[in-house]
This record gives C-alpha cells, structure tokens and sequence, in this order.
RNA sequence: GCGGAUGUAGCUCAGUUGGCAGAGCACUUGGUUGUGGCCCAAGGGGUCGUGGGUUCAAUCCCCAUCAUUCGCCCCA
C-alpha cells in the first residue's frame, strides 16, 4: 500500500487555489456567451484515432504523450490531450452545419499529456477552449482574438500582447516548405542544432521555432512565410491585422511562429507571459479550415484557440489576494452539553444567509475567541458559559468587544436584522 | 527521454569537519488583559524520504531507490 498518493503531475487543488479556477470560470461564461459562444461539455477520453487524424501522427504530442490504453475490449482509448479534436467530432456527429450557419463554443476542463511536470506543465492541465465553426471570413479571426484579450482584460491580465503569424494554406505552404527546405540546406549543419538538423527533413517549419540561440542567429535571414503565401491567404492575413490596428489592439508579428498541431492554417497566433517561467505560453490558436473534413465532415472551416490555465493561475496568484468570503460568526462551544444548541444556533444563522461556523469541541474560552479571531469572523456567540445557557446566548462583536446575551428564541431576528445591515453596508461600499 | 537542485516537527526552514535533534509559526495549558488579537512562561509533537554500505558511532560520508522541484524537449 505505498501508492496511496497522487499520480506523478497529478495534483489536488484546495481553496485559496482553486477559486481561482472558479474565477477564471465564471469570467469565461460571462465575456465568452457576449460574444455568441455556448458552454459545450463534452467526455474527456475518445478513440485514439481521432487524436492521430486531426493533432497528426507525427507530433510529438501523439507520438509520445498521450495516455492511451485499451478498454475492456480491447478498443484503443486515449485520455484528451487537447479540446479541439472532440469538438470538431462533435460538431460533425451531431450534423451542427446542418442546423446553424455558425457554432461558436467553449469548453473547459482537464487535458492529460504524459510529459515531466514542471512549473506550469502538470500532466494533467486545464483549458479553456474556445472553437468557432463555419465561418472563413478573416473578421472572425479578428474577434476571437479581440475576445481573447477582452477576457485577459477581465482577469486583469491587460499587459498580455498576442503574437502572430500566417501559416498560408494548402495552395502555398508547400511551395514555402520547399523554399525553406533549400534555405536551410544552403546552411553550414554544424551551425544548426541535433534537433534542427533532424526536423530539417521532416518538418523544416519547426526549425524557424527552435530556441537555440546559434540556431536563431543562422536562420534569422531565412525566408518569411509571410511574404510567401498566395494573394487569398495574404489578404485574408491583412484584413484580420487591419482590424486589430483600427480597434487600437497592441501585438506583434513574429515570423517564427509555428503551432506544433499540425491541423493550423492560415492564421495563427500565441499569447506569451515572460512571467512564469519557461512555460510562457498562455495561450494558443489559429484556423484549421481542413479539420473538419479531414475528419470525415463536411468542408467547413474553424478557428479557435486553447489557453492554458495553470499558467493564468500563476499569474493571477501574484495580483490577487482573494482571502474568501470573510466568516459572520463562529460559535464558541464551552461545555460539551451545548454543541447541539450550538449546532441548531448555526443553522439558524445560517439560513438567514449568514455564513459562519462552530466548535465541535468544548475549550477553553481563550482559544475558542482566538479561533473566531483568526477566522476574522465579525461576531463570537459564546455558548453554554452559565446555568441559562439553553436559552441564551451572548453575542461578542469582535471589531468592538461590546457583548449582549439574548434568548436563543431571537437568534433568528438578530440574524436577519445582521443579514439587512450587511447588504446595506455593501451597497454603500458599492457606490463609493 | 536527458540534466541540475531539494527531501529534518502539522507548516516554513536552520543544523552537525560524523558524537543525546533545533528555531519561527501553529497547537495545548497557565500568567497578563477590557473574557480574544500583543506580551510572558511551560508543554505535546521527529524512524532527519526509503533501503543498503563504511564506521566504535551516520540525520551528516558513499551507493542505490522513491518523491518533490527547476530546466532541456514539447506545448496551453
């Protein structure tokens, strides 16, 4: 019995943490559903073919990090590594072209890729994913886009700037691939790394994104796939960069970005944090105008993009100090008799929407008090201190240290006339 | 898959050229107090990650192993 714990990259997230992937949450449902978007919650594990036809086999993500293992058929089941394969197995199951001309959805939950964890890399992680369906025009890149950075806005992540780059399309990206391929061969190998060297052959997109520093240096004159795509893609690129220069959206064009999913068109973008450490990439995306059909759907185009949330988490961690609603009450139990009458006071309490709790162990006064204290609870209900302590209880405002006993029979009214004080209080605070 | 760092009290970490195991916070009890926060005193709590080896003696040195963590790689 030594592996009664977590699985490697595995974690359990308790509360100052976890609110803040509720936060991250409820700011998606709220900015994403202005924008058109519906929650869509689909299974986290799927056959393992559909992972190899849309991320491609020849990913390192495919090839060597996926949880994949065979059900009690012995059918091959893969634990999701991203969101957008499932989705788009979705939206073609469930004939969604047929019923709307745009499906716009996000998604969020865990993704599991079998890597060694590291800051901001878990093996299982969580993403929010947003995808859009049916829709080539280059103004719904421009949304997404504007969308994404509205949320990061939200979060209060306004410092974030997106990258981007055009990965032209079917027409033009292999005319490049040979263009590059040629440049990179015209190279002495010894200035290129092991790596470089090897995905010079297979996919010799993946060496402009190495960062090996002699690396970069030698393939800085390389050719811009920029100025390599066909007019289609050229102009679609320009009308989605218009639109980011009219609503005064601040990015940067980087030539060097290549997605490692091999479904991306078209264009493309990153969002980087230099804050995190070396897992700076928050978030991710592009088109993938042939996925559908490469799928066995219909010829329809998508965009969308993935963000990571263990990298948001980190940088909320350092601006928000969210300590949690703060307790109205803690009752101190002083006589093992009154834990009942103490249990019943509290539910009282907190059915007339106050929130607080109780001792379950008779102590000492000194203690009890100094556990309402920590708990920065605004009132201590003594119980249980005198003879009368059945039918009264006295109340000690913590700010202050002014007490008053009532009968338990009243508990209910104060606790009301409480509840009344603090919404007023807080719409007072509101207007301020 | 490859490298570096770290595993000592519930938590954060000191420490020993190898000789009875330490602090702060937290907890318990008492004192002080406006019945609590500050202060004072006392107390409980440890196979020093695990398994071997060297030694009169290992928490410390050596080997192995596991775990955590930061990088490489890859990606969100």
């Amino acid at each position: 019995m030594s592996n009664m714990s977590t699985i490697k990259g595995f974690a359990d997230l308790y509360a100052p943490e976890s609110r803040l992937y509720t936060f991250m949450e409820d700011a998606a449902r709220r900015i994403f559903s202005a924008y058109g978007y519906g929650e869509l919650r689909i299974p986290i594990m799927e056959y393992t073919e559909l992972f190899c036809r849309s991320i491609g086999v020849e990913t390192d993500v495919v090839q060597k990090e996926m949880y994949t293992f065979p059900d009690r058929k012995g059918r091959s089941l893969t634990l999701r590594p991203e969101a957008t394969a499932g989705i788009v197995r979705s939206y073609i199951e469930h004939n969604c072209h047929a019923r709307e001309d745009i499906s716009k959805v996000f998604s969020f939950g865990p993704m599991f890729r079998y890597e060694r964890p590291q800051k901001g890399r878990m093996r299982q992680f969580h993403q929010i994913d947003c995808e859009c369906l049916g829709a080539h025009e280059p103004q719904i890149d421009a949304e997404i886009l504007l969308m994404l950075m509205h949320f990061f806005r939200e979060l209060g992540l306004s410092e974030l700037r997106p990258e981007l780059n055009t990965l032209g399309c079917g027409e033009c990206r292999p005319a490049f691939r040979k263009l590059l391929a040629k440049f990179l061969r015209g190279l002495d190998p010894a200035s290129l790394c092991e790596n470089c060297r090897r995905r010079m052959e297979t996919n010799p997109m993946r060496v402009l994104d190495c960062k090996v520093p002699s690396c970069r240096e030698h393939t800085a004159g390389a050719p811009r796939i920029l100025d390599h795509v066909c007019g289609t893609c050229n102009e679609h690129f320009k009308v989605v960069l218009g639109i980011l220069d009219k609503s005064s959206t601040p990015y940067s064009l980087n030539p060097r970005l290549v997605r490692g999913l091999d479904y991306y068109m078209r264009t493309t973008f990153e969002v980087v944090s230099s804050s995190i450490g070396a897992q700076g990439s928050v978030a991710g995306g592009g088109r993938y105008d042939g996925l559908v059909s490469q799928l066995g759907g219909p010829d329809i185009p998508g965009i969308g993009f993935a963000c990571g949330m263990e990298r948001l988490a980190l940088m909320l961690a350092d601006k928000r100090q969210d300590s949690g609603a703060k307790p109205d009450f803690y009752i101190a139990v002083l006589v093992p008799d009154a834990t009942d009458t103490a249990l019943m006071a509290a539910q009282t309490m907190r059915e007339a929407h106050l929130s607080g709790e109780l001792s379950f162990e008779a102590k000492s006064m000194k203690s009890q008090l100094r556990q309402a204290s920590r708990r920065n609870a605004d009132y201590c209900l003594l119980m249980g201190e005198d003879e009368l302590a059945a039918h009264t209880v006295i109340i000690k405002h913590m700010g202050s240290g002014d007490q008053v006993s009532i009968p338990l029979i009243s508990l209910k009214d104060w606790a009301e006339i409480r509840y009344e004080d603090k919404l007023q209080k807080q719409r007072k605070g509101n207007y301020r």
